[in-house]
DNA sequence: ACTAACCGACGTGGTAATGG
DNA sequence: CCATTACCACGTCGGTTAGT
């Protein structure tokens, strides 16, 4: 399939047939065979037993942690790609990004989970100097990093189904096709910027595909925001400190306050006036 | 020698919409 | 995404006139 061209097409074509292009183009999306899924994957390091001077305890204890399992997210790729998959798989990979609550975690899960490498590391510094070193300590320091990365959970803000999500990226293409642009006239509006083009393997596609990627990612993040309960926010009067409603983001005082202060700094300005014009 | 009341210009931070 | 633009509801101020 050509982006491009379809745009094209799309653009000429009567509200009921950009409808059916873009529904057309949505089915092709959805009956892609490209997936993704959750992957196992371990940190690992090599305990190496000269480095911690063969100290019998410290070779059984890095062994004991010297490799964490952890979730990550995998798209997977069979053959060539074409711009159809390749939307595709960035739609699975938006969902798995705010959607999941078991990859992409915060990268400090990912730091405390392989901070006994860390750990490591500085033992064996420690031990070049001469330090004291204390297993028992060095112990308890790992196990803590594990339990505190098993508490970090995803700072995510709402759930979605993937059935609902599909209905956001439909309504988000429909978006997407109205202000798209073809290649030739993105050119013909801002001239063109070299840094865009990549030199091999490079097509109007790409662009395209990239821009309705990046679009789409936006519009998730459009929904997750207008989807979000707001904070609930409270302001006080900066005169007498009685709660105020938020009328405006610049409100200082409240209704009383307001007159107050209105016409202390009316008398001090006409005051400044007065003097001006009588001096 | 001021002060109150009114008007309108201009500035500003937050936020929403727009668009490539 | 991010840059740009528009909008809102305030704050602040100067000018002016009428009044005390």
């Amino acid at each position: 399939m050509n982006i491009n061209n379809l745009i094209k097409q799309y653009q000429s074509a009567s509200e009921e047939d950009k409808r059916n292009i873009v529904y057309l183009f949505a089915s092709a999306i959805w009956k892609s065979e490209y997936r993704g899924e959750r992957k196992k994957k371990t940190f690992k390091y090599k305990v190496i037993n000269e480095a911690l001077n063969n100290k019998e305890d410290l070779i059984v204890l890095f062994n004991k942690y010297n490799y964490q399992e952890y979730y990550y997210w995998k798209s997977f790729y069979k053959g060539e790609t074409d711009p159809i998959n390749d939307i595709r798989i960035k739609i699975n990979n938006i969902y798995a990004y705010y959607f999941r609550d078991d990859v992409y975690l915060d990268k400090l899960y990912y730091e405390l989970l392989r901070a006994s490498q860390n750990i490591y590391y500085r033992t064996i510094d420690e031990l070049k100097k001469n330090k004291g070193v204390d297993v028992k300590n060095i112990e308890q320091e790992i196990i803590q990093s594990i339990e505190q990365a098993k508490r970090i959970h995803k700072d995510q803000t709402i759930e979605l189904s993937w059935k609902e999500y599909k209905s956001v990226i439909n309504d988000a293409l429909h978006k997407i096709f109205r202000r798209c642009k073809t290649v030739a006239q993105y050119e013909n509006e801002h001239g063109w910027d070299n840094d865009r083009v990549r030199v091999d393997s490079w097509s109007q596609d790409n662009l395209l595909v990239s821009y309705i990627g990046d679009s789409l990612r936006g519009e998730v993040l459009h929904y997750i925001r207008d989807n979000t309960p707001k904070e609930e926010i409270k302001k006080y009067c900066e005169r007498c400190g009685e709660e105020i409603s938020i009328t405006s983001n610049r409100r200082k005082w409240c209704n009383e306050c307001k007159i107050i202060i209105d016409s202390e700094q009316r008398k001090i300005r006409n005051k400044r006036y007065y003097k001006s014009k009588n001096s």
